[in-house]
DNA sequence: ACAAGTCAACGAAAAAATTCGTACTTTAGA
DNA sequence: TCTAAAGTACGAATTTTTTCGTTGACTTGT
């Protein structure tokens, strides 16, 4: 219970958590590079990061081999729950329907996707 | 240009916008009491974080009575772009489809509201 | 088996964010 | 006018987050 309840990344550790889950496991190195590209930072800096977020069980390392290989140890869906609710609460007065405006006109959305949506909607309105 | 740039509230920060955001203008004494109800907080803690945060341009202060009192220095409309895709980038893998589906998910829509977001997909795939 | 390169562990420094004590100011009421 | 209550300013301490240097271990190619 108090994983989920403590999931409360700072900002660099929601970092390295999206670059895990959008590339799969990697070791520190793939993940230094690919954060190198916005901020310079180094690598033992990225290392000791990934290692404090294994003590914290935010990451799940591999070390079977001389390379670790680490993985997210939260999922993203309970982190997008966590946050989306974090932002609703605090940034949209706790109204879904403003951050979902907000988060349509923020970004093209193909019309595959707007279809999804709109069947969304239609179900939540059937029940 | 930099304000809009620069805007990166910190956790607290981001607290008390919201509080300003949802309750207009107020003293430091008021948005102490609302942010004790969830964390004990000291008030010359929250003074301190107001000062601050009107130094960087995040709140202004009238301080022509005793009493100042503060309101938002960002509109919120700013500050929901940021944080979506700030949101959207690190969570999200830069989906938006993904996040509307987690705020629809995430919290009960009115059937008017839903209305409004079925409108707002109809205009976009129109254009 | 050795050199050069790559890596993890660790500790500690630096930077950023949060907290509060103390001193001084203003206001309102007796 | 004096006092108590409520405010603000300021500086400094504390805590959290971010950063990196150094050391020793493992790997690879020669």
């Amino acid at each position: 219970m108090a994983k989920t309840a403590d999931f409360k990344p700072t900002e660099r550790e929601l970092t390295i958590l999206g670059i895990l889950w959008d590339n799969g496991p990697c070791t520190v190195r793939q993940v230094n590079e690919i954060m190198s590209k916005n901020a310079n930072i180094g690598y033992t800096t990225t290392l000791k990061l990934m290692q404090i977020m294994t003590e914290k069980g935010l990451l799940v390392r591999d070390d079977s081999q001389f390379k670790h290989v680490y993985k997210p140890g939260v999922t993203q869906e309970k982190a997008q729950k966590v946050l989306v609710g974090d932002l609703l609460d605090k940034a949209f007065a706790g109204s879904a329907e403003k951050l979902v405006m907000r988060a349509l006109s923020a970004k093209k959305v193909s019309s595959e996707e707007l279809e999804k949506i709109k069947k969304m909607i239609e179900e939540i309105e059937g029940i």
